[in-house]
DNA sequence: TTTATATATATAATTTTTTACATATATTCT
DNA sequence: AGAATATATGTAAAAAATTATATATATAAA
């Protein structure tokens, strides 16, 4: 089995859930299409690591509420204590910054300012959805044992990543303008 | 193209390199293997974006040497003023934080002790590679204009992450520990 | 009224990525 | 002597991921 269905299988042991819900709660450590949700979800389900049953819905489609079954429970168990791969991080903007000094200075501004902006929105977004897990779970969610525990943990990473973005991005602006200031006050412009 | 082609373009831009060179350079800001690259080069090379010579070495294989084109460079400043794409990012350990509640006290710690020990070798190795860059190419580094610039600021911004990932894994332990006070001086272990 | 968005599931086609196979030279470690 | 590691390039097969297509209900907005 591949690591999106570990991660299927542990939302499933915090609350059985849909394909659709999965897919949604999957965005904080996981990226994954739906497309790569269902199929997975069935292969899951013919294996015996999950099961469903049909729920009928009035003004919804009609879903699939899955469950984690005991064989699914050992299999993740099993599985959590070896050890991780390497993280892999794959951002088109990195690969922008790289090659930053082929641009001129407002496109290059204009990239980071971006940028910011973006993550001051995850950031509000981020608060919000730790402070609704804090006022819904109460301090039970700082405990090793409650079902949230893994969830707000990564939340509060998540979190303090996406301010430091920040800062890391406004320390480059800042950068840029300090190089500003020295090539219209010096002539001496470009060494190495 | 993609993503992967203009990061190898950017690579170009600031020296040429082989193919072997450009795989490990890539580490910083984008996985890939081996495999991806070399077809990729010479899809590259095919579309006039790059070219290459040999170069024969005496106690170490051939190889080639590409540089990027006139054309290579125009594709990649058009690029790099584009808005990029969502990062991506998967992480295994992530995976395993989500579901640390299932296990027990002892996988836990060790999870997040080993996280801690890989990173703690990263930021050295970092730290390491900034002091040569530093010493290598003077103030000149921290100038827009600079091939190394780029870089500079990623090697800066990832240092920053390496140390942020094991401020929160010590954070996390140490809640492992209070958790395990307050189940030692009290009764009221568990609400929700 | 049309369009967009949200809920909900599923498959097909394509692209991307990983793993494995293959070869070759030289050095260092056990 | 044999094994592992580093340098160097490539291909083939398999797995994973993305994009596109498809269907269906309902609400909200333009």
């Amino acid at each position: 089995m591949n690591a999106l269905g570990y991660a299927l299988l542990g939302m499933l042991m915090r609350k059985p859930c849909s394909g659709y819900e999965l897919t949604q709660l999957l965005e904080v450590f996981w990226r994954a299409k739906h497309s790569q949700v269902y199929p997975l979800l069935a292969k899951l389900e013919q294996e015996q690591y999950v099961t469903f049953e049909h729920v009928e819905q009035t003004g919804k489609p009609d879903k699939k509420i899955y469950s984690i079954t005991d064989k699914g429970k050992k299999l993740l168990q099993k599985w959590i204590a070896q050890t991780p791969a390497a993280p892999v991080i794959r951002d088109e903007f990195l690969i922008k910054v790289y090659s930053i000094w082929l641009t001129d200075k407002n496109t290059a501004k204009k990239l980071f300012w971006e940028r910011i902006s973006t993550f001051e929105e995850k950031v509000t977004h981020r608060k919000e959805e730790i402070k609704k897990m804090e006022e819904e779970y109460g301090e039970t969610i700082t405990n090793f044992t409650s079902r949230h525990f893994g969830r707000y943990l990564l939340f509060k990473r998540k979190l303090r990543q996406e301010e430091e973005e920040i800062i890391w991005c406004r320390w480059v602006l800042d950068l840029l303008d300090k190089a500003n200031e020295d090539s219209e006050t010096s002539i001496e412009g470009k060494r190495e």
